[in-house]
DNA sequence: ACAAAAGTGTTCGATATACACCCATGT
DNA sequence: ACATGGGTGTATATCGAACACTTTTGT
């Protein structure tokens, strides 16, 4: 029979980004206790018993950030060795992506998690940086070939807010007609009735997301 | 504190690629004992002590295939429930992907590793159907944008054993003069002094890999 | 001589990029 | 009236797709 080895513990890590005042930002605890303590980390958190890894991540972003059902996907398992002082450990770690503005409120937990940009982020506890440098690789590549860029945005959008989203994204300047074009010629999104106004200037039409799982190309 | 939970079993399942004939070949190993028994399954096993899922994937590779240093990256966690009959199990999967001829030889496993085609194989042991399909869309869309594809054949080859390659893994035939124009424009390969004879048919020029990390794009 | 794969250019359509002005609203 | 972002078209360059014949070797 297949002899038992040493398992090492198991955690969940999620990576959650929000985009919001043009900058791309990410989701981050104070640990309490342990090593690390004080310094801030991604919100995670050991399997409980029974638990797919898929549905500790759901539990995670529903404690640490009041949020329900927005996209997430499995990004990585990180084990190197010593990436806890611990002990043998692994992180499974989750990308999720929630529209701006959040529609939940604060969250209460002792944690405090709070958004950061992930431009300027001071030393993080564990290998985070790391897994967050990942996680931004990830959405950028993604971005382009798929509607991953949709889930930073509620159902309604202005085309202005999207060509936002890529911007951050993709950390670069577009051109609006031309991201307009393409995004025209992909037949994705159809325009709504409603209209964004209110903002001192000419009110933007609001679009919708057509299918579900599109190809996008070359931005 | 932070208090420990159910771990889960951990084991490490390989997918190792080979073309070969005009087909995409996985490598895959009989159950000898255990949940599956007989049926084929991909080799993998038990983490040891200490050892991480990497080193675990190359320990897998040396014992089922005798092959070391080839290319291999984690491709997902797979923790569905009720995967391994025996109880909560995750899989770390890997891909790797050997030059063809394979420069090694016979293993005497007890396992008997054997190589079958991608395109008909019979009933699989635990979710390694899934696995391998994944594996084929990791592979196909790493094809695309990098140089993974070199790492099916040896260090000097032909164009149209370089042709193959991408013909193999994204199942379509390409046109060998545009396929030769983009190999030109990319700067990736170099021509050698080699060439390929002994084939009753006009010798073929060899050439090598450039850059490392390149950028390849659109076939 | 013949079989077999190696090698080689051009045309055409599609797509990406660069670029500047008028419009509708709130103040 | 003015400030602010919304909205729109054209010209050029680049890239992808389609397509057929000659060359060099082994037998």
């Amino acid at each position: 029979m297949t002899k038992k080895y040493l398992q090492p513990d198991v955690t969940v890590d999620v990576v959650l980004f929000m985009i919001e005042d043009g900058d791309l930002k990410v989701l981050l605890v104070e640990r309490e206790h342990g090593p690390y303590e004080g310094m801030r980390a991604l919100p995670g958190g050991y399997l409980h018993e029974g638990e797919t890894t898929r549905i500790a991540a759901d539990r995670v972003l529903h404690n640490k950030a009041g949020v329900d059902n927005v996209y997430i996907e499995q990004l990585y398992t990180f084990d190197t060795p010593g990436r806890d002082p611990r002990g043998p450990n692994f992180s499974i770690s989750y990308v999720a992506l929630v529209p701006s503005p959040l529609p939940i409120g604060e969250s209460d937990d002792v944690q405090k998690p709070e958004w950061f940009s992930t431009k300027k982020l001071s030393k993080l506890a564990f290998d985070h940086q790391e897994i967050i440098d990942y996680a931004i690789e990830r959405l950028r590549g993604k971005l382009e070939y798929t509607t991953i860029g949709f889930n930073a945005l509620p159902k309604l959008f202005t085309l202005s807010q999207l060509q936002q989203v890529y911007e951050v994204i993709l950390d670069k300047t577009l051109d609006k007609r031309n991201f307009r074009k393409k995004m025209d010629q992909l037949k994705m999104i159809k325009e709504t009735k409603h209209v964004l106004s209110g903002m001192r200037q000419r009110p933007a039409k609001m679009y919708s997301l057509l299918a579900k799982p599109g190809t996008i190309k070359n931005f």
